[in-house]
DNA sequence: TAATATTTCAAACAATTGTTTGAAACAAAT
DNA sequence: ATTTGTTTCAAACAATTGTTTGAAATATTA
C-alpha cells in the first residue's frame, strides 16, 4: 500500500472522483465500483492505494477540509474593525457559499452538511475540526449581538436559528424545487438569501433577549 | 398476494415494526430481514403482504400519515379567533411535537422529515399530500403577520426560515449532543424551542419586511 | 368431514456490495 | 541488462441485499 504523501496519477483521480460522488451520493450510496469507473482505474485501486472504503472516505475528508479551509476560511473577511451586525453578515455569506457554491472546495461543505443530517462514523472528526471552531466563532458573534449579560443557553439557541436556516436551503432542496417549482432558491440567490437570513436574523436578535411571543406581541402594536 | 384492506395479525405487525425501524434508518438503510426479524415473521412474509419494499414503505407511509394527520391536523389548535401570532406559536408547537414527539403518531413526522434531506421516489406523494397544505397554512400565518403589500417571495422566504429552525433541532441531533454532550434539545424542551423559535422568528417578521441588514442595525442603536 | 383457499416457512436465487488474489506490467536501482 | 520494488489488472471471494420458490401448516368453505 502506498503513503498518504505520494501522490500516484491513479491517486488523484479517486481522490477527485470520489470527492465529487461522496458529496452527490453520501458516504454509504457512494460505491467503490462506480467510483473506479468514473474515474478510470481498476477496482482494486482504491483497496491498493486507500486500504478500504473508510480510508478513501476519510482520506478525502482531510484533502477537501484543507481545500475549503483555504478558501472559506471561518474567519473569511471577518476583521476586529467589524460591527457585529457586519460580522454576521460575513459569516452567513461565508456559510452559505462554503454549502451551495460549485466547483472542488464546495464538495467538502457538502460532505459537512450531509453528515448533519446522516452522520457516519466521521461525524466526531468533523465536530472536532471544523464544525466546533466554525460554531465557536458564530456563538462570539451572537454573543456580541445580545450582550454580555445574555444566557449561554439563549446564544446558543440562537445560533441554532441562523445555522438551520442556512442548512435548510441546501438540505431541503428537493423539497423546495417541487414546492415551488417556478422559482429558485440556489447558488444564484446566494447574495438574496445571505440578506434575508441576515436581516431575519438580526431582527430576531434584536433587544428581546428574553421576551416571550407575546411580549413580542406588544411591541408591534407599538 | 393480500388486499389492503385485511388487517391480519402479520401485516399488522410489520406495519408496526416497519414504521419504527423506517423512521429510525431511512428505506434504504432499512432491510427486510431486519423488519421481519425484529416483527417476528418470517422473510417471505413481506413480499407476500405488500408485493415488495416499496410497496411496504408506501403501505407505511399511508398508514401513518392517517394517525398523524388525526393526533396532529395541520390546524391543530388554531381557530380564526385567534390573532396571526398566536397562530404562528400553535403552528410551530404542533410543527415540532409532530417531528420530535415519541410513539408511532410521530413517526410519520420522523419520517417526512427524513425525506427532506434523503429524498425517495416518494418525495413526490409526500409534498403533494401532507408537506404543501402544511407550508399552505404557514404561509398565510406569515402573510398575515407580514402584511398584504408583501412580496410573496418574501412571504417565503420567512416561512423557509421558520420551518428551517424547526428541521434543525430534529435533524442536527447527532450534531448537537457532541456539541454541547451536557445539554438537551429534545422532546422535553418541545416547550422551550417552540418559545424561542416563535420568538425569534416574530422578531424577525417584524416590521422589517423589505429592510437589509444594515438599517436593522440604524433600528437598533436608536 | 372433505375440499379449497390462504398464509407461513426454510431454503435458495440473483444481484450488488466491499475486498482479496496472484499474475502481469511498469518503474527504479544496482 | 538484471534485479528489485511498485503499481495495475481481470477474476474471484465472501457477505449482504431484495426476491422467489414450493411444500407444509392453517384457516375457510361447502
Amino acid at each position: 500500500m502506498n503513503d498518504k504523501k505520494t501522490a500516484s496519477k491513479t491517486r488523484n483521480a479517486i481522490i477527485e472522483t470520489a470527492g465529487r460522488i461522496f458529496a452527490e451520493e453520501g458516504y454509504s450510496k457512494a460505491t467503490v465500483r462506480d467510483i473506479c469507473r468514473q474515474a478510470g482505474v481498476n477496482i482494486a485501486a482504491i483497496n491498493y492505494h486507500f486500504g478500504d472504503k473508510k480510508g478513501l472516505y476519510l482520506s478525502v475528508l482531510k484533502h477537501y477540509q484543507e481545500i475549503s479551509l483555504k478558501t472559506y476560511p471561518p474567519d473569511l473577511g471577518i476583521n476586529e474593525t467589524q460591527q457585529p451586525e457586519e460580522k454576521l453578515h460575513t459569516y452567513i455569506r461565508s456559510f452559505l457559499t462554503r454549502i451551495m457554491d460549485d466547483g472542488h472546495p464546495a464538495w467538502f461543505g457538502r460532505l459537512m452538511a450531509r453528515e448533519f443530517t446522516q452522520p457516519s462514523w466521521a461525524l466526531d472528526i468533523l465536530v472536532k475540526e471544523t464544525i466546533r471552531p466554525s460554531f465557536q466563532l458564530l456563538t462570539e458573534i451572537v454573543g456580541a449581538i445580545l450582550g454580555k449579560s445574555t444566557k449561554e443557553r439563549v446564544v446558543r439557541l440562537c445560533s441554532m436559528s441562523i445555522v438551520g436556516q442556512c442548512l435548510y436551503f441546501m438540505h431541503s432542496h428537493p423539497v423546495i424545487t417541487r414546492l415551488y417549482p417556478g422559482e429558485s432558491f440556489g447558488r444564484k440567490q446566494i447574495d438574496e438569501l445571505t440578506d434575508h437570513i441576515t436581516g431575519f436574523s438580526l431582527r430576531g436578535l434584536l433587544e428581546g433577549k428574553n421576551k416571550n411571543y407575546s411580549e413580542v406581541k406588544k411591541c408591534k402594536k407599538r
